[in-house]
DNA sequence: TCGGTTAGATAGTTGGACTATCCATCCGTT
DNA sequence: AACGGATGGATAGTCCAACTATCTAACCGA
């Protein structure tokens, strides 16, 4: 298909998916001459991809560059490719080099992942971002306490055992990049705009007028 | 305190907090000489809520902006002040102008939400975040089904429920609306992260090897 | 009195993500 | 065959958000 007809389907301006393919987004179409190349299906589900990513993700084009760059790279096993990927995700915590809070903060991410027995690579960036939010937490005079965090830890783990249960190995490589992109990315905005939508109801009853 | 003391005591330089001050994120101090001006504990506690909204939530300043100057108006009710920053914390859906699909996934949250019997504005913004969500599921061919969202609704309502229980009407305007803030924004950087925590722990028991 | 600090104003920088132009083809239609 | 509109590839420019730097004229404390 041509360019023109790539981002009528795929809602992105021709010059945003000339964009992409300088930046390596896209891999580039089958050239047919000097000025003409032809795109198929897989650019297209390609850059729906890209979209979700950026759009709903939020995601800096840099960590989608990275992620394509290891789906593409066919010598990159599939555990290493999801490795790959979720280190990519972020969350690109800048690292503040606060002293002491910051490394008590890390400490107590590391205690609860150690407590809760969870198997966690020690450099998952999630940890940083959870270190990050307690030393926020801290400061705006909210202690962390276990018993504080025991929902959201709960949800987390049955949230994670359904999603896992949906994993199957035996799909292709792409495939399950995306189911694994799709659960940690999208479904992730989706858990955020339903706790929104049931915290403004909880809130409704819990002050509101009657119904 | 000079500023530099509330430089150093927030973490945030001095030309920042100008920034802030001419952007009106920060009150003045109370000038005591052409030169000099005075901050005192209220600063650095706005400082330290600045910080958290941007470094954590990752709100724009405009959107701060908005939830500070609703704070500092005392004509502005409770209710109304926790609506108000309810409504800027977004997300800022850029509003794609979809058409039908767009109006499909629209109305596909509004009847989940009145299925669940949610009380919930007709515009809150988590409503659009939903709707986006929903579309790029589609884009990308994960169709939305019910049984999909159990687990993230059950989440949902749980959290809520738990965090709904923690409020209390009778705490200063400011307790409450910080105490909300917390609850929407860093609590829910707290679920995400240990959402990811727990994602990679369900993958490394389902694939992983041996402990 | 003198080096270091500050308020207030204005201007400049940086990074990320596009967006606009140009030119030399090239395609499909007339 | 001729021509108007589309393309590939390259380069340059735009826009926005969030700072960051500089300058001036006071001011403070040792």
């Amino acid at each position: 298909m041509k360019i023109s007809e790539l981002s009528d389907r795929s809602g992105l301006t021709v010059q945003t998916i000339k964009f992409y393919l300088r930046e390596g987004l896209l891999p580039k179409g089958t050239a047919t001459a000097a000025t003409r190349a032809d795109y198929d299906d897989r650019h297209l589900k390609r850059l729906r991809l890209i979209r979700a990513l950026r759009e709903v993700g939020d995601l800096p084009i840099a960590a989608i560059t990275r992620i394509v760059a290891a789906l593409d790279d066919e010598k990159i096993g599939l555990h290493e490719l999801l490795g790959t990927a979720q280190h990519a995700l972020g969350p690109h915590v800048p690292p503040n080099a606060d002293g002491a809070a910051w490394r008590a903060a890390k400490q107590d991410v590391d205690s609860l992942i150690a407590e809760l027995g969870w198997r966690v690579g020690p450099h998952a960036p999630a940890r940083d971002l959870l270190a990050q939010t307690f030393l926020a937490l801290r400061a705006l005079g909210f202690p962390i306490v276990l018993t504080e965090l025991r929902p959201y830890i709960d949800a987390a783990e049955t949230i994670s055992a359904h999603e896992a249960g949906r994993l199957s190995d035996d799909v292709p490589r792409e495939r399950a990049l995306l189911g694994m992109l799709v659960t940690t990315v999208l479904y992730e905005q989706v858990l955020i705009a339903l706790h929104r939508l049931a915290h403004e109801d909880a809130s409704a009853r819990r002050f509101g007028d009657a119904p």
